[in-house]
DNA sequence: TACGATGCGGACCAGCGGTCCGCTTCACTG
DNA sequence: CAGTGAAGCGGACCGCTGGTCCGCATCGTA
């Protein structure tokens, strides 16, 4: 049950690798071209203390990921306005979505390696739940707003990292301009609109487009 | 210059390998347990012909996928109203979206393993080109919204297949309800809106929330 | 200083996608 | 129908990856 505190050696090494990886990480073109040997050369230990440390390269990831994270948590969790508890929800949407995006480009090699860990979904990780949650609680505190819970992945799909990846890289969006898009974007779908035909519109025509089956 | 026809044998493997790789891909649980030896074995022939048919791995699941598109790209294109070219724009969005939605469910084994190889974004297919297409086509027909190339990306990330996946299984939720979620979702997206403070929102607080750089 | 526990490291392993090349099978020709 | 060149086949083989293992070094404590 007592946390054993860990060996000096240890902590060093584990600093080492994540200092390591990280510049890897941002250095490299495609996370893929990042192997774990090449993280444990880089970073002077042998790939057993790697794998020691973390567990697997997933582990890595997430431990770097959730670092850079940190100082966002904490503005999340205590900072001023727009993004603190203190702002009304609709304005602190609008800034956690920002925050998110902002996050993701400035990190895209970690949340591209990050999503696209074949294994397990990125659904299931905790910052994911996270924000989630978040914005979920945040959404449902606005009125006349339905279904929080599915409009939250909805808004957090739009930051997915391959995307802003692929808009910032391929397309050339700058920065900037791909923050008021989302924003817009976003505006646009949490201004209250009476829906002049929410279900309408879809059971209407409900015959289920599944032509193959 | 002339088109070679393949030979009878080349087209007869050919069709065995696209028949079990689509049954191992539907069965399985992850796509990533579904390797090119079993599907070779599966299909009764070498792995060399598999390769020589596909290329790679990446270009036998994009050959199934294509091959399980046709009827859906069919009804895009020529089929009746509320998904072919005669319906009006904001009606024709709803359905597109929902199209894609059902076949994404419809085929969420393939759809995952396409969305998540690794090497290359799936942004840079050819049909996620075309449907990314035909959206902002119809969203910028459509009076008073802005910005239909990135309101198009925004909505085709809520259907992607790892968040499909992870709300059908995961959270069981069902299919129609998913529908209709998603329904909603797009139609209070694109109610035109005055947009209250669309850039206010966020160029108002445009410190950049990176404290971390 | 002695000594157990903790951590280290790199040889090692299994399994993957992908290649290669001798052999088989096709389809066309005289 | 036999002959023939090319197209296709298959599975042994390769390089490389994430991950394991265990003899040995290092740490913190008595």
């Amino acid at each position: 049950m007592a946390e054993r505190s860990p060996r000096k050696d240890a902590a060093r090494n584990r600093a080492a690798v994540l200092a390591a990886a990280d510049t890897l990480f941002t250095t490299c073109e495609h996370p893929d071209d990042v192997t774990m040997a090449d993280i444990a050369a880089a970073a002077g230990v042998g790939k057993g203390t790697l794998f020691r440390a973390f567990g697997d390269r997933t582990g890595l990831i997430r431990a770097l990921y959730e670092a850079r994270l940190e100082p966002v948590r904490r503005s999340l969790e205590e900072g001023p306005s727009p993004l603190g508890p203190a702002a009304q929800p609709l304005r602190r949407v609008l800034a956690v979505l920002d925050a998110v995006l902002c996050f993701k480009l400035d990190n895209r090699h970690l949340a591209l390696a990050l999503e696209q860990t074949g294994s397990d979904s990125p659904y299931r990780t905790e910052h994911y739940e996270r924000w989630h949650a978040l914005l979920r609680d945040l959404l449902d505190r606005i009125p006349g707003l339905p279904d929080g819970d599915f409009t939250a992945h909805a808004l957090l799909a739009a930051t997915r990292a391959d995307l802003v990846t692929y808009l910032a890289g391929e397309k050339g969006l700058p920065r900037d301009e791909m923050r008021a898009r989302l924003a817009e974007f976003a505006t646009r779908t949490l201004s209250a609109a009476p829906a002049p035909s929410p279900e309408a519109a879809i059971e209407g025509i409900t015959p289920d487009p599944s032509g193959t089956r």
